[in-house]
DNA sequence: CCGCGGCATTGAAAGCTTTCAGCCACGCGA
DNA sequence: TCGCGTGGCTGAAAGCTTTCAATGCCGCGG
């Protein structure tokens, strides 16, 4: 039965209805300091009677200075994506901003979509983890303003700021702490080579073996699971247990991955760690929790999040020039009890 | 070195190295039809070199509607929400809409602010999980004329729709299906019941029981976790298992407690389902993946995202008049081995 | 009594787009 | 030849805010 109300009241009915000018209530709202004390709480009252709510687009219209940041991720399920989210929004909204998240569900026309929508919106920034390492088009955002920060993907050009984990570590320290447990014949479940993320894990498992003065050709087998599904990951391992010598140690690309493997060895009557040992990668929550709980390696993901919105508010408020900064986190093996 | 360039061009610069009105340029971008064939192609010329990119907030103040949605949910870490993102974020790529994604971590306050800025921001409508039942804050949004979906809360007020799924179902799915194998002593691991949603379950499982026969007081015990940790469950259960005649089934609130019960059971020598059975709420990914696979009640998390969005989109279109529509997704029983 | 500084307030301009009434020129029918 | 319709284009207004030069007023010092 209540009529709705079809338009908001603005600026200007507020200052009719307390019989002063416009200017007076945007001061209300921006610098209380310069209004008498009788006017702005007179002021104050009629808004509260009228409902007024501030329209934040005419304002950044007028500011040239929007409060959203959006980011553009991979995969919003994904637990790794999940955290950084959090980091992310957590350091906007210190800053009074709101995250604009889209996901790209590793589509590159989705992905270009995304961004052009963002820019049109006149976002303050971009957080982006890019589908594929072409930067131009990011670059092209760049130079007309936006500020574009790269995550979990360290910045091939100049101009570009990034964030990112190094993953040629993990890789490294997964692969050396099953070397240093004695394992010679390790198995790596990796995912497709042509990500960088993966490229450079088995390139730190690679250094981890030359390190240990053993020859990876002949300690470490790399097998490349097309998804990172668990499903691909069963038939591979069925094929290489019944190997002559088949591998102590399993490294896997993800939690996910190593949890599909433990199922299955158990479900052989082998038994982990005693038989052959499962180290995973992303320490996700129930990784903790599982009977013979995960060692893995953890990313820390919400930390990554939190320095990349903080780099690009700094850059979105010049207090930094764009570009040149290239943070590095470091990974964190987390022993537990699968190897 | 290359100057960055401060301001963007809009199609007022487009309009004058085209040679054309602005009016013209305006019609290129919106009614390409109305625009000679040879002008418009000058124009898009232009803009191409000139790197135009649209105002999407003048567009918008202009319009007076806009291409952003709001959703303000408990947790952005809890997979339920996430999946329930995926879902929403689908439905508004349909309608060339981004999802500004806002996690309230349960406090009323930030809850509070986060819906402020939207409304200010001025988005399309709102989807919310509120943190409390208090709706009247969201009628006063609504009543200004931003729509508002409640998701995973049945709506407490006929004006505000909303898109929920049957929690008293759920929970008498699960009771039902230990009843039906068999048990007479079920505990019930609980959430908060000032939840709604945990109050639902527990409703749902008593009336399982008496459907059976049963007097629920004799054969469910119910005890409430503060908080969704797994921790509290250890104690709790060690408690329980002491007693003279421990359940033989529990249910639990969410699948993460059902894995820390599982690890617990195993180091105590219960097996499970043999000795004890276990279920689980949400079916996250991992939980097919176990070493006993656990049996849980599914929620259809991404259609009542997308459900949620639709109904928010009508609304906003006036296809639909406000409110007035309660949708309740069925959950479904997931049985594997646990149960 | 005059002049001036400072406080409180004012109202127009600007920010960028979309919309729309209006204008011009051209061609066709009468 | 005139009148009219129409396709194509124009430019001002509107949408809501913030900013800022300008105004008015008061009191104080000279």
């Amino acid at each position: 039965m209540p009529a709705p109300v079809r338009r908001r009241n603005g600026i200007r009915e507020v200052a009719a209805a307390a019989g002063v000018a416009v200017g007076t209530v945007s001061n209300v709202l921006n610098s209380p300091g310069l209004v008498a004390d009788e006017t702005r709480e007179r002021v104050e009252r009629v808004m509260q009677e009228l409902g007024f709510v501030r329209n934040g687009l005419a304002r950044q219209l007028r500011e040239g200075r929007a409060s959203t940041v959006g980011a553009v991720i991979l995969d919003i399920a994904n637990p790794f994506f999940t955290e950084a989210a959090r980091g992310i929004e957590d350091r906007l909204a210190e800053a009074e901003c709101m995250l604009i998240l889209c996901s790209s569900d590793q589509r590159p026309e989705r992905e270009t979509r995304y961004l052009q929508m963002l820019e049109e919106h006149g976002v303050r920034g971009m957080l982006v983890t890019p589908v594929q390492v072409d930067v131009e088009p990011l670059l092209a955002i760049q130079r007309r303003g936006v500020p574009v920060v790269l995550m979990d993907c360290p910045s091939p050009a100049e101009e570009i700021c990034s964030v990112s984990i190094d993953d040629e570590l993990g890789g490294e320290l997964a692969a050396s702490h099953l070397v240093g447990r004695g394992h010679r014949r390790i198995l790596f479940l990796n995912g497709p080579l042509r990500t960088p993320q993966c490229a450079a894990r088995s390139r730190g498992a690679q250094r981890a073996l030359r390190r240990a003065g053993l020859e990876p050709s002949q300690h470490l087998f790399e097998v490349v699971l097309p998804r990172a599904g668990t499903d691909q990951a069963e038939s591979t391992l069925d094929q290489v247990l019944t190997l002559p010598a088949p591998p102590t140690a399993i490294m896997c690309v993800s939690d996910l991955v190593a949890l599909g493997v433990m199922r299955l060895l158990r479900r052989r009557g082998i038994r982990v760690p005693d038989d052959i040992a499962v180290v995973g990668y992303d320490d996700v929550p129930f990784a903790a929790e599982l009977a013979t709980s995960l060692t893995t390696v953890r990313q820390p993901m919400y930390d990554l999040g939190r320095a990349a919105a903080g780099l690009l508010l700094a850059e979105s408020d010049h207090r930094t020039p764009p570009g040149g900064r290239r943070q590095v986190y470091r990974p964190e093996l987390i022993v537990r009890e699968s190897a």
